[in-house]
DNA sequence: GTAATGCTAAATGTATACAAAGATTGCCTA
DNA sequence: TAGGCAATCTTTGTATACATTTAGCATTAC
């Protein structure tokens, strides 16, 4: 593996986890320090993540993680929006039935994990990205694939903003499988708006949550 | 302007406009040599164009510059379609209403400039980017913004393997010219509709324009 | 004659030295 | 004391030297 692929990997993961905060100045020395590699590769780095919308230039210098607010989250819909409905609506195209099939089967118990604690919860996070993928590999567009990667970078970033509840989760998983069946049963119309159905319920349960946190925070 | 940042932007207009043809090697030191630049910024600028999917890792050693063929044409739609809809119904959401009647009343006068000659033509395609940036002014989110200006590199791309002959520049005027006036009153669901039809002659056409030239060819 | 192995050369990947640009701090002046 | 200017120092931007990897080719052995 190169150096500058290691640096990028290392880093996008400490931004997507949420390590390294929003506004966590990146100075090139002290990173290619701590990540053992020099200068160079470090900068080709940097340079990956900017085109990411991970990090950006400063006002006055150096590079900083960018922020991610509440905002973000509606403008990130904006995209998730049309990138998903487009992905689920060439899966029930072309998506191999058996695969999503099994899926569905997944899907079905997916209650009983999100109540079964920690560990359970993530195990159906792992799902919904089997489902990711599933669908993914569906698609033969370079172009849409590559615009749901840069996408879903973001989207686990708001992830830590507005953790879900248990009810949330169920719902939610509801609403998956209704994306689910429609991709089984070819029908492109009903995933697209079994799609828009479900982002528009995880935004609004998403701002939804924020504002309780939030409320919470001032009575803290 | 730094030295990365130019050779980036020359080398991508030259991918851009087809001087630089599918294929084509890129070799940092021929290729820094050629721009004034040390290889230092050049990697920068080869890396960028990679992530912009203009550029590739080929076989065996080096990057070339990707192909772009009729497959091409029909995965990029299958990216274009989706995320133009969304721009065009949030264009039509908060759109400043006079922009957008200046626009159509300078899209009625299209076919004026379409039949007057090469000079014209090229005005009739700067009025179609002066529309996409004002779509693209009405646009809050980055995120949509960033896929819309990746996905225009690649439109620009591939205008020059399908060229409309002034029958289609015609035709496509009236088409946006919907699209327009669907905005200026405000209709969302309009706009995307007509987003979508004026796609799908986009898409019809340039392959019956490359499937004719195809036979042309076979003939000489 | 063919295949495999080793050598060579050329390209990429990395590190470091050098240059330039800008910010901060301290001093001087008003 | 406050504001401005200058000098220094930190940080980024660039160039180049060095390391590494691999493809191509030739030679040798079977």
């Amino acid at each position: 593996m190169r150096a500058s692929d290691k640096a990028y990997q290392a880093l996008l993961d400490e931004i997507v986890d949420g390590t390294l905060t929003p506004g966590t100045v990146l100075a090139e020395v002290e990173q290619a320090a701590r990540m053992g590699v020099s200068r160079t590769p470090l900068r080709e780095a940097l340079s990956q993540l900017r085109k990411d919308g991970l990090i950006e230039p400063q006002a006055g210098r150096g590079l900083i993680v960018t922020d991610i607010s509440v905002g973000d989250i509606v403008e990130l819909y904006e995209l998730r929006q049309p990138l998903e409905q487009q992905a689920a609506r060439l899966a029930a195209e072309r998506g191999d039935s058996q695969v999503f099939t099994l899926l569905a089967t997944q899907f079905r118990g997916a209650a009983t994990l999100i109540d079964a604690g920690e560990g359970g919860i993530r195990a159906y996070y792992q799902l919904n990205e089997k489902l990711d993928q599933a669908i993914e590999d569906c698609l033969s567009s370079p172009y849409l694939v590559s615009a749901l990667k840069t996408l879903h970078l973001h989207l686990s970033r708001i992830r830590r903003l507005s953790r879900s509840d248990t009810n949330r989760l169920r719902a939610a998983a509801v609403e998956t499988l209704v994306i689910i069946d429609a991709i089984v049963d070819r029908d492109a119309d009903l995933a697209a708006s079994a799609t828009q159905v479900h982002l528009h319920q995880s935004l609004k349960f998403s701002l939804a949550a924020i504002q309780s946190r939030v409320a919470n925070q001032r009575v803290a």
